[in-house]
DNA sequence: ACAATACTTAAGCATATGCTTAACCATGCG
DNA sequence: CGCATGGTTAAGCATATGCTTAAGTATTGT
């Protein structure tokens, strides 16, 4: 999932369907990059749990899941909330200089 | 940023930094790899801004970077459909970036 | 029916990525 | 000094990624 939002292309996707759903066609639009580009694009994002899709005659539409940046939001909190203590721990981390491995 | 937090091991490093700064040889050794491919990660996760890195003899020491995580986060909230506000918690949390948890 | 529209699939290609090994500094220590 | 430790640099390699063009398929409009 982090994976699919490392793109510049992927996350312009994404901000564009934040204003609602688009088609393939309309997605493309705004890049400078033939259409198989862009669906290959999709399907990323698709796989990764942030689109969905669904098809309408010809046309397939695109809309974010709803939550579906939970999961990355969820590991992005947990890593941050426990910054503050750190500060603290690093100036007893090298004064004490932890013993290292001696195996190996 | 997004890239560099793609990678399952550049982010098994991140968690291990969580639990307070760490040298090269330290965050190397959960994992299966080489140490120059340690370094490798690390030198994308310090060009992303999540963590830092001083050097003292010859040991580098690395650590989270305080607030290193917010662009992505803040990036991610802002893709959130207006239009479900009810399940919102986390995100309202995450919003106001309170530094007091206590869901989960 | 015919043609335009809206994708879709397949193949190929240049570059990026993640990893390796080998060799190389630099520091700590008996 | 001599040598182990901790890290760095360089080179190379297999695979992944992002893109292309070409050739489909399926619908819709005339």
């Amino acid at each position: 999932m982090f994976h699919a939002l490392g793109d510049a292309s992927r996350r312009g996707m994404v901000e564009r369907l934040r204003r609602g759903p688009a088609s393939v066609s309309e997605l493309a639009r705004p890049f400078a990059m033939s259409l198989p580009a862009v669906v290959q694009h999709l399907a990323v994002l698709e796989r990764a749990g942030v689109v969905a899709s669904h098809k309408v005659g010809r046309v397939r539409t695109y809309q974010l899941v709803p939550d579906g940046l939970v999961p990355a939001n969820h590991w992005i909190v947990q890593q941050r909330l426990p910054q503050e203590k750190q500060l603290d721990r690093l100036g007893d981390h090298l004064a004490t200089s932890t013993p290292t491995d001696k195996e190996h």
